[in-house]
Parts: structure tokens; sequence; C-alpha cells
DNA sequence: AGCACGCCGACT
DNA sequence: GTCGGCGTGCTC
């Protein structure tokens, strides 16, 4: 008998399972291409999600089950967005369900949301008068907090300490006069900025703008799938032209959606774009609550926003009749994912773009190298504005040569001159930015006697020392604490010596030098769920603190009109990561740096340490050439056929048990070596590997890699798509992971 | 991946 | 005699 059934796909399930299953519909619900299921799935029938491919109308061959549930039509995936799984399926080696779940939020599937601690005035509390009659020293911190609450209205019980200089117990002092109250929030609930009506008139385009403008109209007049690249110096307006383009294509009744690299950017980016389209903006990235993700993504799939600005993940926004993708700073890192489903945001505009027939436009002032050789080429239409828009100068920039004060104090991360520059800043009353970059500049603890150093028992990296209220170890990749030993563990000598430098340790050598400056920290451990960071970029445009030191992400698009100093603690730290691409980011880096002091009618510094002063990257990002960059970068790419002479691809074996891990690599190695003198002899690639992945052990699982160099064609996805498939017949226990494409090396 | 079925060692 | 070890194989 003919019976209406639906076409199943699970939304979480390995890739042996990812497949097809047949299911009943009910007879009472409207059940079509894109809808979410629930469906009894396995001998235990347990309820599992899934995705309905198709609904045909036939005789089943055997019994069936019925699909239990169907969830609203507006949360299921558009006929574009189902495209799109099917396409990052075959390019990404991830499951259908894998893809799906990044486009659709969270809600749809699952159940429990996460909750967080808040802060909030119980009533309309003037902070002065509240704490008129009060006496204690801690008077100061309380009326910021204070000050900062009306303003606000919230802020995390978290970032108290960083941002007011509050511990818990100060806290529960104010909860005790009754003036805040402590409450458990479900993350954060961002309000959009209110739409101020000075900024909503657009004031007229400068003449380079306009030029810049009328060519990506005439682009996107010939309404084809295309993309350009906006290549223009910092300060030249990139924006106000994306804007004006923005005006035009929403006018046509197109939709469009903006991308920028940072949570926090999406705050002066939200003011921007609010100001000039109101309410029918969507601002999506990872601090909205589940539900707020929820509510805008079906506000965004009814068709009541027709601007979406969001960070990565908001390339999937369920945006119909889609007009323009930009993407801002389009050269970012955090544009390339790097959790469980590998994709780049780059890669899936330009998908939805094709779809669409939408154009997508890069902007940056240090493009991708990929990207500028894509425009070089023509593949990508290159729009440049080389001209400052304005009074704004570039800084001043100076190379400070460390070599020789770090001889004499090697434990000195602030050079004499760089002292010089903050204290005259301090003085004038002018802010500034100290860049720390992150990696390879670790506290870690060894002793003197024995020489062994204080490793993480469940990583092969040694432990970080921090400074809190008593000193410990923590692990950064696996989060493993442990107070400071008194001695040695493995020879019990009295001598252990911290070494290396961290954040921490520049903040307590400010401290030092300069014990009155206010100074916000941001890094990971005070920004620890992504969240707390625009508290922070906040604060400091409200001149709460005088210096900010931070990792790249301070370094980034922020707009602090009264800064006018950018100091690099270590510029080499930058240079000499091992990844082909340390130049370019390195120089991507200094140019931001440089870009960032000074916007205003104020002139700023930027004052570079390193213990290499005489690379030619200073030079390049002091004068802004980027031309002269790329030249020599993508010669060096060429004559080591790195992307994008080739296109680059890693696979992982990971596994708790070291031996399993390295017969896994064994057998994958016969597996390519077979393909490749059979079924896939025409295909040619380079392999390198195995070795061990940088980090090798990270929370007891071993890790060894495979580097192959390729061209990227359907061909070539066919035999790794088979490639994985073998490897998972082969009986090998460790897991396999594939990162293909601009990836982390 | 789960979850069942299935066929062998140490417990009441 | 049976509780439970995780090997093998299926999931509409």
């Amino acid at each position: 008998m003919e019976q209406t059934i639906a076409r199943v796909r699970l939304l979480s399930t390995a890739k042996a399972t990812d497949r097809e299953y047949d299911y009943l519909c009910p007879v009472s619900v409207a059940v079509s291409r894109g809808s979410v299921v629930c469906i009894p799935f396995g001998k235990g029938d347990r309820t599992r999600y899934g995705i309905v491919t198709d609904v045909v109308r036939e005789a089943p061959a055997m019994a069936l089950k019925e699909i239990c549930s169907v969830l609203p039509q507006e949360v299921g995936l558009s006929e574009e967005l189902f495209a799109l799984c099917d396409h990052l399926r075959s390019h990404l080696f991830c499951t259908f369900g894998d893809a799906a779940r990044a486009i659709l939020p969270s809600p749809v599937y699952r159940k429990e949301a996460k909750k967080e601690a808040f802060l909030t005035l119980t009533a309309d509390v003037v902070p002065e008068e509240a704490l008129a009659s009060f006496r204690g020293k801690n008077k100061e911190k309380y009326l910021s907090l204070l000050r900062h609450l009306s303003l606000t209205g919230s802020v995390r019980e978290r970032t108290c300490k960083e941002l007011f200089g509050l511990d818990s117990g100060g806290i529960a002092l104010l909860v005790k006069k009754g003036l805040v109250a402590v409450e458990m929030e479900e993350c954060l609930r961002e309000a959009l900025p209110e739409v101020s009506e000075k900024a909503a008139t657009p004031s007229p385009l400068s003449p380079a703008q306009e030029k810049a403008y009328l060519s990506l109209k005439a682009q996107f007049d010939e309404s084809l799938p295309s993309a350009a690249l906006l290549y223009g110096v910092t300060g030249s307006g990139k924006t106000r032209v994306m804007l004006a383009l923005c005006d035009y294509v929403l006018s046509l009744g197109k939709t469009v959606l903006y991308l920028v690299p940072e949570i926090a950017l999406t705050r002066q980016s939200a003011h921007l774009l609010t100001a000039r389209y109101g309410d029918r903006v969507a601002v999506l990235h990872s601090a909205l609550s589940e539900g707020e993700r929820r509510d805008a993504y079906v506000a965004i799939r009814r068709g009541e926003k027709k601007v979406v600005l969001g960070t990565r993940s908001a390339v999937f926004a369920p945006l119909d009749d889609l007009g323009l993708i930009v993407i801002d700073e389009e050269q970012d890192q955090s544009y390339k994912s790097d959790t469980m489903l590998k994709y780049h945001a780059r890669d899936v505009a330009r998908f939805r773009c094709a779809k669409s027939r939408a154009m997508l436009l890069l902007a940056s002032a240090t493009p991708d190298v990929e990207s500028y050789q894509k425009a070089k080429e023509g593949k990508y239409r290159l729009v440049t504005l080389t001209d400052r828009y304005g009074t704004a100068e570039l800084p001043r920039v100076q190379i400070v040569d460390l070599r020789r004060e770090l001889r004499e104090d090697p434990s000195r991360l602030l050079g004499s001159r760089l002292r010089e520059e903050l204290a005259h800043n301090l003085e004038a009353g002018e802010q500034s930015i100290l860049l720390m970059n992150r990696r390879g500049y670790r506290r870690f603890v060894s002793c003197l006697d024995c020489g062994t150093v204080l490793r993480c028992p469940n990583c092969s990296v040694s432990l970080t020392l921090h400074n809190g209220k008593s000193k410990y170890l923590s692990c950064h990749y696996c989060g493993h604490a442990t107070p400071l030993p008194e001695s040695c563990p493995e020879c019990g000598g009295a001598h252990l010596s911290p070494h290396g430098y961290g954040i921490q340790q520049l903040q307590e050598e400010l401290k030092e030098v300069f014990p009155k400056a206010r100074v916000i920290r941001m890094d990971s451990d005070t920004t620890t769920a992504k969240n707390g960071c625009d508290e922070l970029i906040s604060a400091f445009q409200e001149g709460q603190a005088d210096i900010l030191i931070g990792t790249q992400m301070v370094a980034k698009g922020h707009n602090f009109p009264n800064v006018t100093l950018v100091g690099v603690v270590s510029a080499d730290s930058a240079l000499y990561l091992s990844d082909y691409r340390a130049a370019e980011h390195a120089f991507s880096l200094f140019t931001q740096v440089i870009g960032r002091a000074g916007r205003a009618e104020k002139k700023g510094r930027a004052l570079i340490q390193t213990l290499n002063p005489r690379h030619n990257v200073f030079s390049m990002a002091a004068s802004q050439d980027y031309e002269a960059f790329f030249e020599g970068e993508i010669a060096l790419r060429r004559a080591f056929q790195f992307p994008p002479f080739c296109q680059m691809a890693v696979f992982t074996l990971a596994g708790e048990n070291e031996g399993d891990v390295s017969r896994a690599a064994v057998t994958f190695s016969h597996l390519m070596e077979t393909a490749l003198k059979s079924d896939f002899s025409d295909v040619k690639l380079i392999i390198y590997g195995p070795f061990e992945a940088t980090v090798y052990r990270v929370k007891n699982i071993y890790r060894k890699r495979f580097i192959i160099k390729f061209k990227n064609n359907a061909r070539t996805r066919t035999l790794f798509d088979t490639l994985l498939t073998r490897y998972g017949e082969s009986g090998c226990t460790a897991g396999i992971g594939a990162d293909i494409g601009p990836g982390l090396i």
C-alpha cells in the first residue's frame, strides 16, 4: 500500500550512519524537505533528532517506524541552507548533521541552557547618595561599580575583580546593603544599542570613496555571483563605502550579511548598522543566549530582518533574497573555525553568494595573501582606497632594539624607551595599549637543582605559573590546576624557579613602575566565556583605565579615540611561529597595531620592541606598504609551493593509547600509498608525515598528523572521502579528523 | 557513535 | 548456576 514516507538524516551521528532512513509521516502534521523531526532510532528506539531530506509516496519494502514529532517549520532549513549542508559535507568530510547543527540554533535540538551569575542594581540607585555614609577604603571601587551598573545595567560577577578590583567579599557587602542583586541568567542579555538619530543621516562620501562605491555598485548591478576585494589602508574609510553599498542593496529589496571578526567588534558595528537600519538589523554572536539565538533565527527566517551582523557563525544566518555578503577584515584568523566543524566563513560565503547570485565583498587593510592573489588573477575585482581620510595621519613608528637592555636585565619586559612613552601618556592623561603575543611566552617553573620542568600530568606541555591569592600552576590545554609545590617533586630540591614571561608578569611590572596607573588586562583568564571582553572594552573606552594590555584581540579594529600610544612588548614571538603564514600574520598585526594609534585628531605613536630591528616587515608595516610585502611573500610561497599555489590538508589521528595511535598512523599511511598506486593513481599529492602534533598530548589524548599538499578538486575530495571510509573499516581505534583548506598547522 | 546480542571467567 | 566482560554488527 502506498504511504507518505519521509527520508531522514540524523542530526548527530557517526559517519557510518550518516545516510537516509525512511520513516512514516504522521497523518496530521505537514512535513517537508528541511523539517526538523524527532524519530525513534536503533534497537532501543531512543529519540533522536533528524532533518527531512525528501518526502515521497510509495509502498515501503519493510516495516517502518513513525516520526514522533515535527518542529515548527520556521526552525527548519531553507532550500539554500539545505544545499549548503550538502556542500559542507562533501568539502569538509563531515556528516550532514554536523553541518546542520552549525546552522540551526541549538535550542532546536537541545533542551538545557547554561547559566551565569550577573550583578544588577536593585532599584534606581544613585551611586553617590547610596554610598554617602560609607567610609571604607573600597568606597571608590564600589562607586565605580555602581556607576558602571547604572550605565550598562548588568555586569558579570567574574569580571568585577578585573574591572573594579572587587572580590566576592566586596560584592557580598553590596548585596547585604541591598544595593545590588546577584542573578543567575542564561548568558548575556545584550540589548541592541539605542538608535541614535545623529548618526542616522550618513555624511557624504569623499571623491575617492565615491569612486570606490560606484565601482562596487556597477559590479553589483551585473546581478551575477561575483566577489570584490576592497583594499584600503587603515583610516581610508572602507566602512563608509561598504555601508553605502549596503544602502543600495537594501533599497533593491535584497538582504545583507555583514561579518566582523570579533564579538567585541559587533558592538560598535551594531551601533553603526542599527543607527542606519533600525530594527531591520539582527545581531548574531556567541554571547547570545540560546533562546535569543533561536528568536533571532526565527525572525530572520520569517523575513523580519534584512541585515544580519555577526561573527564567523553568522555566515549561516537564514536570510532569503541574499544580495550582499560583507566580510570585514577578511584576513582575520577568526573566520576559520577550529572547533568541530572546520569551515572557513569566507568559503561558506562564497558558496552562498554563488547559490543566490549575490555579491561577496571582502575588505581589509592587509588582505590575505591568497585573496590578493585571486584579485591579481582577476577572480576578485580589486577596488583600492589609498588615501587616509580626513585629518588622521599615520602614527610615528619606533622600532626599538631590545638586545642590549635584555642582556643587562633579562627579566624586564618594558624597555626604557617604552617606559618613557608610557610615563608621558600617563602624565598627559592619554590612554595606551600594550600588546603581548601570548604564544611562546608563558611562565613555567623549573628546578634549579635537577633541571626538571613542572609539566602537566595529562598533556605534553609545561605548566604555567599564576599569581592568584596564592601561587598556583595550571595547564592551558586541559585546565589542570595545582598549588606551586614547596620542593621539586623529582629531587626534593628547594630551588624551584619561574622562567618565561606572561601577560600577568607584564601587569606586575606595570604595577611596579607605575603604581598609580589603572590597568585593564584582557586575555583568556579575564574573558573566559568569550563574553567578558565586551565589558572590558567599553570600560576602557569610557576612560576607566589608562593602560589596556592584552593579546592580539586588543589590536583589532576597536575605536579608542583617546589612545595615542600602542606598544608591542615583543614582536619576535609573532615572527617566529612555526607556520608558513607567520610573516603574513606579523605584517597584518603590526600594520593594525600601528593603525590603532591616533585615529582621531591626536597624533599617535607606535612602539615595537624587538630583537631583530632590521627585519623588513617593520618598515613595510610602518609605511603600510602592503604591495611590497605581498610581492616578497608571494615569491616565497611560489618557491616553496605553499598556498595559494597548492592547498593544504591536515589529517589527525588521536587516541588515548599511544601505541594505537602509532599503528593507526602506519595503517593510514599504507591506505594512502595503496590508493595512490591503484584506483587513485591519477591524483597528485605530496604527503608529509606522520609526525607528532605541535602539542603531542592534550588531555591524555596523543595526536599524530599528516600534512598534505594537493589541488582541491572533486577527484581529490573523493580520494579523501574514500580514505576516511577505508580507515573507518580498518578496525583502528584511534579517531581521525580532516582539516582542509587554509587550516591550522 | 550507541545499543543490542552473544559467548566465556569469578561470584552467591 | 548467573552477573558481567567488551567483541561484533546493525541501525529505516
